[in-house]
DNA sequence: TTTATTGCAAACTATTTGCAGAGAT
DNA sequence: ATCTCTGCAAATAGTTTGCAATAAA
């Protein structure tokens, strides 16, 4: 028997606890749950081929045929703000260009878009796991270490001490 | 004393290098070695903060003022594809969300746009090295695994095969 | 009732493309 | 001389925003 040890099925379960996360947590906050809203959480929760925003306003115009492609933007960015769903791909909508053809890292300042190299110190972290092998054949790894760079931590600092 | 094992200086040493890499290759290619491309090339090859197009245009400005965008985001698109230079940041101009909040990566298939999960086999794996932590306070770590999926693959070879 | 949320339309940003003329080989 | 490359301008794609109307609490 073959066991697939890189399935992440979704069940039923899964999905409705994602649903639950998801509105609880907009609840919580003193957000409204509206209709659109819940749909939206539907839509994302149920699925795991990270569709594009396009794709969501596609599934939710089915059963709410009103909602607008701005509250689906609008909802998905609410919830990412509030770390309930992540978002793949993108930093932002800009392009930005790296001479260095050597394999290495970057570290990518969240607040001031920051982009510094990082040498990668263990040279096993960039085998691919068979995981990925089994998806289809890898030509490159990327890895994006993002947080808060020290110049704009110390701004930070700085302005909670004064404010 | 105080050694930076992370440091990745830019010699002019390197930049020499990295500029005749980048002219050579176009050369070889039978491309032109225009003014602006030069120019260009000059300016990616001289930096190593990662410069989004508007900034390198900027630069290669200060130098050929008549040089237009257009110029630039051809140029480097032209030296990306031949892997010359490498684009940091996007994938595609598309956001695509993910509701699973446990930590995992991502297999991206560069033909049909594909986004898997997959799971890190090593946790080892993900632990944020020293040199990232020497930048700033990471916060998050995103690995992408670039490549053509099996089904791609799959196409390509019966497109092969038949053609 | 109150105030967050929605839908519309318009704005905006980054990027791409068609075309005629300029310039590298 | 040839044919790629450039600059211009217009188009496009994805996303964001202002505002009046709507609906959740």
């Amino acid at each position: 028997m073959h066991v697939d040890r890189c399935a992440m099925a979704l069940t039923k379960r899964c999905i409705e606890a994602r649903i639950q996360a998801l509105t609880h947590a907009l609840r919580a906050a003193g957000l409204r749950l509206t209709h659109q809203r819940l749909e939206i959480c539907g839509e994302i929760a149920r699925t795991d081929e990270h569709p594009d925003v396009e794709t969501i306003y596609d599934r939710v115009r089915a059963r709410v045929p009103t909602v607008s492609l701005d509250t689906v933007y609008r909802t998905l960015a609410l919830l990412e703000k509030r770390g309930l769903i992540a978002r793949v791909d993108i930093q932002s909508g800009r392009a930005r260009y790296d001479a260095r053809t050597s394999r290495h890292h970057h570290f990518v300042c969240t607040e001031c878009g920051l982009v510094r190299d990082v040498r990668s110190q263990d040279p096993a972290e960039l085998a691919s796991p068979t995981c990925a092998q089994e998806v289809g054949a890898v030509r490159s790894i990327h890895v994006q270490f993002r947080g808060v760079c020290s110049k704009c931590a110390a701004r930070n600092r700085r302005k909670k001490a004064s404010g």
